[in-house]
DNA sequence: CACCGAGCCGAAAATATCTTTCATGGTGTG
DNA sequence: CACACCATGAAAGATATTTTCGGCTCGGTG
């Protein structure tokens, strides 16, 4: 009797996972919200000092956060691990890591008063971070997946409202110039509206953040009724987007604070998604990605004057 | 017999040596000849394929060399760890720290036939060193002045068309959210048209990465007319648009191939300026940038299904 | 050539560690 | 206020690790 989420048809985690590598911290803040406290004790403990950890036993972990044996080995489950021992494993992989690369995680927060410098290199630093951790997040079995449906679609739906949306507008720029049928929605009534005409075979791809946006979910559920294959990106796999998605591609979520809402590292985790579809896409298609691409890149030099140079 | 050379210094604590961290194979070497055959078989083993033996329970490495647990746990002593269970665990350190040593071998282009993962490596790679050129080429003082300006402007006005377009929207986005008066323009018309109403304290900023973008400048160039202070991000810094623009943001030139069209690492090198811009503002305007975020937070959280858990 | 001791070696017992089960108590809901 | 649900930890159960112990080989010696 397994506890972990039941969902219908729910990819959730597919059937074999490689236990993340040294993703852990990026895993630890997106499975967060969906953990108890107590598992969130040990989640942060563990995320906080990977190497101290790793010298732990369970019962030692288990003190040390203040709960018991069980529920350090629920979490390492819910990290993705068969178990302990394995989690603690990974641990210990990952403080040799930052032990050898360089390990300072200036974890200092953007200030009212930082100068101008500072907040560009701050921005920088947290969006790397973002981008490395996406990239450790992301489940290529599910994007290849994904990347298969579109490249053989008919046609695809994206919808994404405010700060989504002009991701979801992002990937359609460029699946268009690919030569595919690919169509941005943001107005949720169109959205719903169209999607009814897709079936099987068709593409629909939800993109949101916190995974709760119903003017997004509403759409996907439609395609999902209609036979179409969904994929959803999103930054909390447990959340109800997923319901409805065939593919669930995981984006990363970063600490946000006042002067740095989360739309913006969360749009940085999305971009590379999109593109690493893009891209996928691409590939399969190349015979007729590369003239079109082209063709587009011709279409627009005259609207380009002439460099002074 | 300790170890002679390996580890002299450091704070290592006295007395008991720390198990080797990284120096397993080195180790191996020096105290092979002290051992046993049947130790040999087990040390050669794990400096062989620390990866692989550090999956393996001490049951597992035994059988693995034809020998006994017994011997695996000597071997392990004789490496200088308390047992086996600690070289196991240093035994995963190695093999996290030799993988991502391997990593920076991705500086090759994306092929047609790269596998999945590989592709995302590499995006999130390319993208990670776009910010970073980004950062280290952005000039502060330029950035400054235009903080400035928009920390001050009575209205602001965005162009930007194609990709550059959304940059633009999200700028747009971000600076309607602290309560600025900003405005996107992708309609090379509305926004010459747009353009004409600014005068001196107001803002105009172009986006574009080539510079050349007719459909950007031209309004740019009203705005510059009017009186408006003018901002110009571009990747270009000698190209036409700069020719009024009162303060030039420089963007990053990645490379580009077929596979990765150039507005993917030009996209990525405008949303940091943005966000640059952004946070800039937000520290300038706090008194009344942070109310007016809580409140645009507030004002959505009903368009959110509550969360599973 | 037979005997003897030293120490390598592995089977199995003993222990530590990890995993599972299950009863309990708290929390939110009708 | 009763109810159902679920998080939680204590303890039983299963594995993994460590230790013990006796057989065995090998080299030397009478």
């Amino acid at each position: 009797m397994k506890e972990i989420f039941a969902s219908g048809r729910g990819p959730g985690e597919p059937g074999i996972l490689p236990p993340a590598p040294a993703a852990l911290a990026a895993k630890v803040r997106t499975l967060a919200p969906s953990m108890t406290r107590s598992m969130q004790r040990v989640a942060e403990a563990v995320a906080d000092d990977p190497a101290g950890c790793a010298a732990l036993t369970v019962t030692g972990l288990a003190e040390l956060t203040g709960t018991s044996e069980a529920t350090v080995v629920r979490t390492a489950r819910l990290l993705g691990y068969p178990g302990y021992r394995d989690l603690r494993l990974a641990l210990a992989g990952l403080a040799a890591q930052q032990q050898s690369g360089r390990a300072p995680a200036i974890t200092t927060d953007i200030a009212v008063d930082d100068p101008i410098a500072d907040v560009v290199a701050k921005l920088a630093y947290d969006e790397q971070q973002t981008l490395a951790d996406t990239a450790a997040g992301l489940d290529t079995v599910q994007l290849g997946a994904a990347v298969a449906a579109l490249a053989a679609a008919r046609r695809t739906d994206v919808y994404g409202v405010g700060a989504s949306g002009l991701v979801a507008q992002d990937l359609t720029q460029k699946l268009l110039r690919i030569g595919l049928m690919a169509h941005a929605h943001s107005d949720p009534h169109l959205a719903v509206t169209n999607a009814v005409q897709l079936r099987a075979g068709d593409v629909a791809i939800a993109i949101t953040h916190s995974g709760t946006t119903g003017d997004v979910i509403e759409p996907l559920r439609v395609a999902f009724d209609h036979g179409a294959t969904t994929v959803a990106v999103t930054g909390r796999p447990d959340s109800p987007v997923t319901q409805y998605a065939d593919h669930v591609l995981t984006t990363s979520t970063a600490r946000e604070s006042e002067l740095r809402p989360a739309a913006m590292s969360s749009r940085t985790s999305q971009l590379l998604v999109v593109d690493c579809l893009f891209v996928g896409v691409a590939q399969r298609t190349y015979e007729s990605a590369a003239p079109a691409l082209s063709a587009s890149y011709e279409a627009l030099a005259h609207r380009h004057r002439s460099v002074a140079r």
